[in-house]
DNA sequence: CTTGCAATCGGAGCCGCCTCCGCTTATAGT
DNA sequence: ACTATAAGCGGAGGCGGCTCCGATTGCAAG
């Protein structure tokens, strides 16, 4: 007998899981941030039960929702390094990601429990942001450009504070004048 | 006859006013920042309409509650100044503002509305924050401690950012360390 | 095909938020 | 004192979040 691993969803389960990402995809895009999740759960075709036991929490939806987006804003940073100086690379990143959170609807409300996840469902992309961070920390060390000493959690936190902020003063050009002030913190002295 | 200024609460209205913050700051205290409204208008003795009209959001009754608290803080700037150096002021008044916050139940989720409020009730807080940063910013640049150009504001803003991702993480060494980043990029270059 | 059960489902129900509007009352002017 | 009226009161009701647990069902072994 196969033992059925507890990773390996029913097949009805995992149908269901897809259709609850993809009518919360649609929800999130179509009525914004404070969608219910009740209609959600209509539109994917499963009761509010199962919609809360796959996703005990909103920000657990939001972070699975949006989380093949936030992989591929990852993934840009390599090309940013190869392309620009690593200082300039940072900070077209850095704006990349204000921009990005501010435009994925109900994304701000989730991003201090994504950052703040421990383990987990969301931990995912907590990680990938971190290690996007710290390839662009490193190279920038490397090049002289920044100085050693602050952990890449640090500056990545200090990033998700510019955003929270900006997000609530809904003036996006704060955010830019804050990312030059963390990284005028960050040049070797 | 005196014109009854739109200023001049009704005697019985002021009363409830009062109650109704007093109740709040009990509740905020004793039962955390999620305390049902309901009960703090019970416990006020008026009913849950009321306490709407007058603090028509969460946020403009936390900011009402604690606004002497908030005021205290703002006038310790000063005396921070002539006992410090203007540097070591800042950095003392920023921890100050950060264990504030934290301590203050309800506060962390109302600072975001607080500092983007451009006029109306909770505008008042903001303000008085707004000048005690500038206040300490006038006398590190006179110092020569800071650099000039950077607006009050969005210090004020940065210094928010870091409380608001420092509470998400339970973590409050972290608004320790980004403090001295924000700090460091102040720094005349 | 049948069967047993672990995994999954789903919505009733409770709670808190917030609005709306008909009822009540303090107060200024006479 | 009396009264008109603006100011204030308060709770019913509609809505969404979240939990709990009895009903249902996929799946694998025989």
């Amino acid at each position: 007998m196969t033992i059925p691993t507890s990773r390996t969803l029913r097949a009805d389960a995992q149908l269901n899981h897809d259709r609850i990402l993809e009518a919360a995809a649609h929800a999130f895009a179509r009525h914004g941030a404070d969608t219910s999740l009740k209609a959600i759960a209509m539109n994917a075709g499963v009761g509010i039960g199962t919609l809360y036991r796959r996703f005990p929490t909103r920000d657990d939806l939001v972070e699975a929702t949006y989380r093949n987006e936030t992989a591929r804003l990852c993934e840009s940073a390599p090309a940013l390094l190869a392309e620009l100086s690593p200082h300039e690379a940072m900070r077209v990143w850095m704006e990349g990601f204000v921009d990005y959170i501010l435009n994925k609807n109900g994304m701000t409300d989730a991003l201090p429990a994504i950052l703040a996840s421990r383990d987990g469902l969301r931990a995912h992309s907590r990680d990938l942001l971190r290690d996007a961070i710290q390839a662009l920390l490193d190279a920038c060390i490397e090049d002289g450009a920044l100085r050693e000493g602050v952990p890449a959690n640090d500056v990545m936190m200090a990033l998700g504070g510019i955003t929270l902020i900006a997000e609530h003063e809904s003036e996006r050009e704060l955010a830019s004048r804050l990312i030059d002030l963390l990284l005028a913190g960050l040049v070797l002295t």
